[in-house]
DNA sequence: GGAGAATCTTACCAGCGGTAAGTTATCACA
DNA sequence: TGTGATAACTTACCGCTGGTAAGATTCTCC
């Protein structure tokens, strides 16, 4: 066994996506994730400085996924919103910490800067679709690994100011979130509402066309 | 100080509310809650179990009472979603366990009769708002607290299927829920989005009345 | 007043996250 | 080529946690 791991900052995330995944943030355990991959439990902690580190580099690196797949999605809201439903189904181990501040480094550069993404596809899909009385920034330079912060000028005013978010596109948001939150935790199955992956992504567009703009 | 204590078990469902709802379910350490109470960290497990049979009871709690204000809200399915989201803020300890089947025992008589009340008057408030097409059982027993399990005869189509919750229905259920989600974890001022309890509950109503029934 | 049950304690175990200090490999540069 | 700086990882330790087993104290009720 060779002394330097190779890859372990990426195994360590993976396999922690892995973990969380299936078992919850709480159930993750930086000892067990170091014996799975053959190193000590002191070797994580050179990479992500310590447990709340691993989580915080998984909500970033799920935001960039996120915010990816809502661009990807378009100014179509109602697809915006079940590309939301169907991410946290494909990561559950991503989604699960990614709208925990109480489990991330807040204080994380990396985690910010991958957080305006997602906030600004949001933002984005709700502006396309209230019409023109609400403009986003059009460039969100999604893509963009290295894009640094995202300055705060030049925006709609409805991406710059979060607290005068619509309420129908807080609703929505809202929704999409719930639906996966409840569906992920098992909740859905727990009411005797259980669903599949395919009936609850059907769900998620009949219920959100049923949501009408202001 | 007495041998016995007296309260000991109400005293620790309290205190298991106040610690859950400012750290979280994974805050909680019981040895911390017997040490506040006077007692050792086994005493605990006299009355609960484990851990997860305090959780348990805090979930089942929070059924009892948030079954109790949907029932309050009677027929209305605005104010329904409204109740909703104002009892998340206002006993964020217990709702942060109640949907959360992955930290509790599944196998709890008390959790399943408390859940089952929180399903009656959640299909109620659907099949109320959906029209005479719906029709959920009129008998909900929300006050009697030892009703025994709900039987499933004589209830109408929607509360006996719950895999055929309408999707208006469930998405308006997901959003109250997403919405006290978000705002408990702390994400929407994460997000950049934060809002009093007061605006939240004004966004709740102003979203929910856009969500037309099918 | 005495039997039995409920309530709480003492003593112990393994596992966890975290820290300090030391070891080994790699890399940049002379 | 080798050497010094740095990155990557280990060993050894600490306090805390949840959980179990076995025992002590108090209450209940006949």
């Amino acid at each position: 066994m060779a002394y330097h791991h190779g890859s372990l900052k990426e195994d360590l995330l993976a396999a922690a996506a892995r973990v969380v995944a299936d078992r919850g943030p709480a159930g993750l355990s930086l000892r067990e994730l170091a014996r799975e991959l053959g190193v000590t439990h002191t070797a994580p902690r050179h990479h992500f400085g310590d447990k709340r580190g691993v989580l915080t580099a998984l909500a970033a690196q799920g935001h960039r996924l996120l915010a990816g797949r809502l661009v990807a999605a378009g100014d179509d809201f109602l697809e915006a919103g079940v590309a939301y439903v169907r991410f946290a189904l494909d990561h559950p181990g991503h989604f699960s910490v990614m709208f925990r501040p109480d489990l991330v480094d807040e204080a994380s550069e990396e985690l910010r800067q991958a957080r305006s993404r997602t906030r600004s596809a949001l933002l984005r899909g709700a502006a396309a679709y209230a019409g023109p009385s609400f403009t986003a920034d059009a460039s969100l330079g999604a893509t963009t690994e290295a894009s640094g912060a995202a300055t705060e000028g030049g925006r709609g005013a409805l991406a710059r100011s979060g607290a005068e978010l619509p309420p129908f596109a807080l609703l929505a948001w809202s929704a999409a979130h719930g639906m996966a939150s409840l569906a992920l935790s098992g909740a859905l199955s727990a009411m005797g509402m259980g669903s599949t992956p395919e009936e609850l992504t059907r769900s998620a567009r009949a219920g959100l066309q049923r949501l009408t703009p202001p």
